[in-house]
DNA sequence: CAAGTTAATTACCGTTCGGTACATAACAGC
DNA sequence: GCTGTTATGTACCGAACGGTAATTAACTTG
């Protein structure tokens, strides 16, 4: 270490990640994140590899603040039934707050590079194997507190909460009326009873 | 007309869906279009326009002939519960059977492209609307008929039915094992009692 | 068969792409 | 303050991008 790094890796990574995000992989050139990295592409290549490399950091950061996030929400102390269903309402409330909603940056990946490369595929899924963990815990614990039925299926009913968050923040890109978004989360929440 | 087209329109553009159906927009790029479709770049031209505009002669095509399917699984004659649950495991099961699964084309513009260009969001909302519609039919046919619970909310069962196929089609391109899946396919399917 | 019109082919346009060689500048240790 | 090492900025690389001008070929009509 003879010449310090005269920017800070971190605050890089998630100018870097909020770009994909928004754009995609292959929407985003070197030259938008030279720009919004502040930092040039010699450096950009010393500290993260190629542009794969970089999106696949950007990628993994969002996916660890992505999962402390459903914890945040699902390991609470309140009500299951309660828990979830703010889960739901948040992340619709979000994207309708915001004009240029970026959805969900994994989700995106999946759709644009999971099928092409395997590497995504396996780091798309996995994340999703996660999240569908946390939901299945938090069922498993609104069933032993004897507030959701006992004869519900918990891992059936899990891949499906699932399923249904990645049905609504994909629809929620083409901005239909919100009417039709909320009235899904309400169904949806049905499954709880 | 002095002289006639050497391709058959129709033909080239269905090269062309298939191409922007498995790889996008970005990612296609028009010496793969004249490769796929046989034909020069003056003639893509001269036929379709530019590449934004033969990606959305694309869409529209795919658009009218996923709307045929839909309508011909869900206007048949027979029980609705079964042609719900029919025409969701076979979107299921193609998805599986196809090795390089391209997903939903409509589905992957919505990502790609609908929160950038108005056109493209217009479009696969209205898609997604029509499909809603199509659902909402095929339920108050099966109250009338008594076969669906008259208390039942149909537009929001429709909705739910939309976003449940997005959530499915998308969760389908990292791969996960099908019985996380089935598992979903089965559990919306109770929405319906 | 000649004239007029349109399609196809070729070759090319300027621009931007991802990626890098090279020179310069900033530090640590002696 | 010198020396060695690493980071930065500049300038550039070949390749590929989307798109087009210009030529050649194929047909219909008179």
């Amino acid at each position: 270490m003879v010449r310090p790094r005269e920017f800070q890796e971190d605050k890089a990574l998630e100018k870097a990640m909020l770009l994909f995000w928004e754009k995609g992989y292959e929407a985003t050139s070197l030259s938008d994140l030279t720009t919004s990295m502040g930092i040039q592409k010699p450096s950009i290549y010393a500290a993260f590899g190629d542009k794969k490399e970089l999106f696949e950091a950007a990628l993994r950061k969002y996916i660890h603040e992505h999962a402390t996030f459903f914890r945040r929400h699902l390991q609470s102390g309140s009500s299951v039934k309660e828990a979830i269903h703010t889960l739901f309402q948040e992340i619709v409330a979000q994207a309708y707050q915001d004009d240029r909603s970026r959805g969900c940056f994994c989700i995106n990946t999946m759709v644009e590079l999971a099928p092409h490369e395997p590497r995504f595929e396996v780091l798309t899924r996995e994340h999703q194997l996660y999240l569908t963990v946390i939901f299945l815990e938090t069922i498993e614990r609104g069933k032993k507190a004897g507030e959701l039925q006992p004869h519900i299926n918990a891992k059936a009913l899990a891949n499906t909460l699932v399923v249904s968050l990645i049905g609504l923040t994909v629809m929620m890109k083409s901005r239909p009326d919100r009417t039709f978004v909320d009235q899904s989360v309400e169904t949806v929440m049905q499954l709880l009873d």
